[in-house]
DNA sequence: GCGCTGGCTATAGAATAGCGCAGTCAGAGG
DNA sequence: CCTCTGACTGCGCTATTCTATAGCCAGCGC
């Protein structure tokens, strides 16, 4: 296993195959638009339906359509049946767990958008239920150190 | 200070307004595309100059010309003048604390490419280079609770 | 003063994203 | 049966993304 370290060198081996083998690259196959982030915060705030993810992104109906479809086909929504008295049957959309594992990145960004695009301040918080405390995203060893920018390496996994 | 649990009620009250106060749509705002996050990878990997980032994400020239001028605009990246030994001066491209920021976005997005997205395993790995140990981003609030999507709250502040 | 290298810009084209608007379809209530 | 609501689909349009190819420019070394 090599050890790259600075981080930068990962760049001279990449030419070309770096798509294959980078993760971030595979996340952004599913996720690189700014309508599927949208659908997924309506998601994470608790949105099922379709009609509420139109409302609460302000897309059209055609872009969540589209958008719903991909997301159930690349299994981060799954669709359910559901049925409200005196209603008939319509189906909804609930996050798998893959679409849960977003959750960190998805409060990243928020996180990083309260402190660092604010011409305006934030109005939304988000807060630990428990505690009531703000919570944020942070980067973590499985040994629980924290972890800055400059304490990380990446390993190439020769296979 | 209101308090919205079940998250999903946001949703009533977005229309329209939304993306006045999410911070995610601020973050969107700059971050929306593919070629974003790659140009922003390569920073984090220690890429510098325009031909690092070119060839380290497989994009065009012109790609990378345009990103890289979108972000020094948007304060994630500043141009610097650096020489090499016998060589003119040329410009730089160094992450500001507003970059770096983005960096457990970043490993969140790579670690659930990672897990979730496996046609192929992981060929790359991020390690924390005190112990070795692979990294991952975490949901936490400022009482260094750890928490689930289930245990968040969003507040609305109300000005 | 010529070539080379790094760092761009210009142009043209294909694919995708997103919008507005209009229409469809299923089934419950009247 | 007719209407209403939620959940879509289809069309026409524009803006953006990304690619490919080509060329420009500065200045160091020869």
């Amino acid at each position: 296993m090599d050890i790259i370290h600075p981080v930068g060198r990962l760049v001279e081996w990449s030419r070309g195959e770096k798509s294959e083998w980078c993760s971030l690259e595979r996340a952004l196959d599913v996720l690189a638009n700014r309508s599927t982030f949208l659908v997924l915060r309506e998601a994470f705030y608790g949105a099922r339906r379709f009609d509420a993810f139109t409302r609460g992104t302000g897309l059209t109906e055609a872009s969540v359509a589209k958008r719903v479809r991909e997301l159930v086909a690349a299994g981060l929504l799954t669709r359910q049946d559901y049925q409200e008295p005196g209603e008939r049957t319509r189906q909804e959309y609930v996050l798998t767990e893959s679409g849960r594992a977003l959750f960190p990145a998805f409060v990243a960004l928020q996180r990083w958008g309260d402190e660092f695009r604010e011409d305006r301040p934030a109005v939304v918080e988000l807060v630990h239920a428990g505690c009531g405390a703000p919570v944020d995203a942070v980067v973590r060893c499985t040994h629980a150190h924290d972890v800055t920018i400059d304490q990380v390496e990446a390993r190439l996994r020769t296979p």
